[in-house]
DNA sequence: AATGAATGAGTGTTCATTCAT
DNA sequence: TATGAATGAACACTCATTCAT
């Protein structure tokens, strides 16, 4: 079914999105495009009560050119959760570079992640909402990119543990639970954003979540990198 | 909006489900029948995979009764969610009687929360996907009835600091944390199966959003309970 | 995928078209309807060219309606030539009811099969336009009610053969021969009508198809039966 | 109806299919390929069931393209169609060069009709389902092109009873009758070519609609034309 | 002359909702 | 009350045709 001319862009894996155009760039530019519409829609409106033709619209496209670059609606979808968690699993490492002590380094991890559900707030939701509307196949890939992430965050953990900064914890369950603590700022930001900050919210859960299980020296290094951090950013009120 | 034949039936409050039928009983029945049905379908399949006809084959009813019983589809999805939320309001404190302890009143809640998490493990995340499939009027009655469940924890936490036996903490989002944990058996189940038994899980849990928080009386209140509750269950395998 | 109310329709062989409707008389008056506005406007238009809405509506019924009676486009379709290739079927033989002799026998079901064909002219082109349109499953259906008709003008030529009035012939390929002369009326009415009627040509067909191939009694049949029909049918113009 | 830029090329009849490309050479060629693509995929899946992209890669050419030489798709049905009744009324003609016997001559068409028909069996029923397709002035095209297939036997015939080897018969309605036996080799193919060669299937139908027709002269011609090619055929299984 | 991306009208099909019985 | 047939708006997806390059 797929043209002779068809090809498949970029090198994810199997399972990924196709589309009928050929120029790379081009294919990358639409998308782009489209998923942004897709994103903000779906995330405003739900998948099933957003139409394709208000993506196109939104992307200031005709409708039959999504499908141009998305075989289904339901490709749409695949593509914009992935957008989500992708950027998840690239913008966190980023925000690692250059620290040494592991505590801080899962606080930063933390922070970073809370910061970035907060730019993609609704899109975050839409991970929640959505996943189970795409096919099972689908949604597997959504499940692995959503573990490895979660992976980023054990792995911070166990390095305080090792380095002797975290008493021996269950990393893997204590990673899910600054995980979901990181998630619960867009799925109950209704609640939240009355009573805290994002600053806030993020230094009460680790306060709740990663302080209580410290050593002693962790404790003594979370404590040097909140008096550095603390002159920058003063009391949020 | 309110259509001429509309009649409000029962004491609910307002944005309340009406129906076309005046036997009050009936009503119950009937709406007892759809919701059963729908809440399965829902969970299954999600709100817009599941068509009216459908829940009214598995309700054993035609198509046309649940319109006398609920005005719309979205109706039918509301009153499934108040079913599931109500469940936590009602079997939680259920849980507590008896118990005077603080900490064993958290625990208890904490154990008895996950407990109906795991029952209606579908439920629960359908609460997740499809609340926003609600309008905003409804999805307000909602987010009520999840707030006041959380507020049972975080009674219960507020307790165990004013009994001494937890350290000062931010009692909102420690309820929170520790309620996203409990849907976190549901939410994240197709992971957390592989490893962990709902026992397990809940001891875990109270081990890392429980336990570091105890103050020393705390902790020996722990203690007595588990030594209590350890002979009879023995170690889940 | 069927309901499980849903209920098969008829007594027909599998393959056959499904309703959502379950009264049985209800289903059928609905199937008339709708077939008889299918096969005028297939036949009109072409299968393609026709939309279900037009369909729908010249059967007086909503759109929706028409796929409570049939799962698909294909399905009206399939019904549609079912229809005609039954009449062929039915009819032919009824018109044979009383006559004896094999010759006779032979001519009038040739003058039925023609007669029949210049009702369902439209039809029957359509028969030949469509067929391939079907699904390949749902086309051997067609072909084998294709092949029962040919098998009844067949019969009665091995009938004349055995009686003697027909020299030994293929009966297979002359049975072929002469549905085929019969269809012509029908598909290439457009050059047929300037120059014949009906009647005359049906005669010129057996001259042409049959007479050549009798024996001496069966010409003396085939005087006799002509000197019969004669005087009652005149000459037409 | 006629675009301000279409230009005329070549010095075909009106009702000609128009190109934007001026290059007649050019022209020619592109539409070889183009129609010899479309007829094998016209044949193959229908008419309506064939996209122009697909044409167009089957053509190894772009889509934008055919729209350079065809104004629209049915053009290329309707030049698909007369490249097929072409062959017809160009190559029986050649297949008759030195025979001197009328029912020689017909009987040579008739093979050679058929062996059109055998090498373009897709195509002939092509013509039988799709000639409706096109609009009614395009059409008219079509049939005049079978009107004179048609009158090239019917001149064969109409011959022979000149030269007193066929009895006096109807040669419009007999070749008529024949024409669509040759027909009937692509149409009924599928219960045909289980039972019959080619070479039967003709002799068969020489037999019957040839043979019983035949004065004695034409009958010993006939017999000197079979002796002739008997041998060298010998009996196909 | 050639490409292939872009357009947008058109259609099969679904399904929430109504209504006659 | 209950049924289930009927409605019709809505939407995903296709594809002939155009057009910028």
């Amino acid at each position: 079914m797929m043209s002779a001319t068809g090809r498949r862009i970029g090198d994810r894996p199997p399972g990924e999105v196709q589309a009928r155009v050929s120029d790379p760039q081009l294919v990358e530019i639409r998308r782009g495009q489209i998923v942004k519409a897709a994103v903000k829609l779906f995330s405003e409106q739900g998948y099933y009560n957003t139409t394709i033709a208000q993506v196109a619209q939104a992307a200031g496209i005709s409708t039959g050119l999504v499908y141009q670059y998305f075989r289904e609606k339901d490709d749409v979808l695949l593509l914009s959760l992935k957008v989500v968690l992708d950027a998840y699993e690239s913008e966190i490492p980023a925000t690692l570079a250059g620290l040494e002590s592991p505590v801080e380094r899962l606080c930063t991890a933390l922070r970073g992640y809370c910061a970035i559900v907060d730019q993609m707030r609704q899109a975050t939701v839409l991970a929640y909402r959505s996943t189970k509307s795409l096919r099972a196949d689908r949604r597997a890939l959504i499940k692995q990119a959503e573990t490895r992430t979660n992976q980023l965050i054990e792995d911070g953990i166990a390095e305080c543990v090792r380095a002797g900064q975290m008493k021996a914890v269950n990393a893997h369950l204590l990673a899910y639970s600054q995980v979901m603590y990181c998630h619960g700022w867009a799925l109950k930001h209704w609640a939240l954003r009355e009573r805290y900050t994002l600053g806030e919210y993020v230094g009460e859960g680790i306060d709740l979540l990663v302080a209580p299980l410290l050593t002693a020296s962790g404790r003594a290094a979370l404590q040097r990198m909140r008096a550095r951090s603390a002159p920058a950013k003063g009391r949020p009120s």
